[in-house]
DNA sequence: CTTTTTCTTGATTGACGAGTCAATAAAGAA
DNA sequence: TTCTTTATTGACTCGTCAATCAAGAAAAAG
């Protein structure tokens, strides 16, 4: 029953399923045809589709890289001055779907894959890039020539906690993550020197 | 020519050739043949001592816990006062020694580990308890009910820098982020709410 | 209604890898 | 010397998996 227009379909159906898989699994571990059978289809349409297993994660790094980066943009939109939109950055690492089991696990398996992969290293440089400068971009004209330094150090603290929390089998500890960030938000904006 | 007591010997060997093998694949997905004969010896040997792959990851994980643990230990023991100490144990994250390859990536495959394997979860959980409790005993004194979340925030940055900078291929980026850290640790020592 | 293009899979290939085992060899114990 | 323990490996088993291919089936084009 081949009905035309597949291709996109069958393509978001493997990265949907390539993400669970590495979730259920927790590593990158994992076989074509367990990707394809969880998405309904032969590890040969896979194949066909996406050439082999690294560019299928590929795909699923670039998705989970545009979902959060969407996130950030949404809450961006709904702030006006500098410091709620700082807030919205912060606030955008920590929500809820950030915290699902298969989404740690894509973030984890991804720095894993950015030493040995060219391309996942570039996505990940786009992700720690964006980050840095949206920060700036906000802080510049709250404490001018800080912001660089201040940016990176709430960026550091946004990666750590979220991998830290990220590995507590505990639930919503994502909240206080958000408020440590803040806190940090507020000591660099508060200190004068 | 089997000596005796060669069991310590092949042990260490095979844990140093496991981390070596982490390093240059930057993935758990090696072979015990390769581990066995980077250590000199055949496959059939290290499972005979380790008994299966798993266990050779976990004595890695453990190995490299310990390294750490052994610097954090000894940069405390040539400081004396609270904030000497505290500065000792930012620094003891970011030596040379744990910016190397094989450092960073068994470092990050034990994150990832960590998400299926208990014991490695148990490592992991045992390594932030320890780098948490540190912080406190030293930051108790001088800024009282504040440590707790002061030291929060500090190993959070930790993690977080040292993820980033382990895996920018530029080079001797740990020096500043020793700064930053040591930065942060300023500012929450200043802050008195 | 034939041809071409798109979609799809079962079967197969070729390779590799974890773990086992039987056998060898030396060193110490009895 | 004979027995037991420790060290060691080559060969083998059993399984898995990525990737390919030939072939079928349906839609669109001509």
């Amino acid at each position: 029953m081949p009905k035309l227009g597949m291709e996109p379909i069958r393509r978001a159906a493997l990265v949907k399923a390539t993400i669970d898989e590495i979730g259920a699994a927790g590593t990158l571990d994992i076989t074509v045809s367990r990707i394809a059978k969880r998405a309904g289809m032969s590890s040969a349409l896979a194949h066909h589709y996406f050439g082999g297993k690294d560019q299928i994660f590929l795909a699923a790094m670039r998705h989970t890289l545009t979902v959060y980066g969407a996130e950030v943009r949404g809450a961006l939109a709904m702030a006006d001055d500098n410091v709620s939109r700082l807030q919205a950055i912060i606030r955008a690492g920590f929500t809820n779907s950030n915290f699902r089991r298969e989404v740690i696990a894509a973030w984890l398996n991804f720095y894993v894959l950015a030493q040995s992969s060219a391309e996942a290293q570039r996505l990940l440089t786009i992700y720690q890039r964006r980050l840095h400068s949206n920060l700036v971009y906000d802080l510049r004209p709250l404490i001018g020539d800080r912001a660089d330094a201040a940016a990176e150090r709430i960026a550091g603290l946004i990666d750590g906690l979220y991998l830290r929390r990220g590995l507590d089998q505990s639930s919503d500890m994502g909240i206080d993550a958000t408020e440590h960030v803040l806190a940090l938000l507020q000591a660099e904006l508060k200190e004068h020197a």
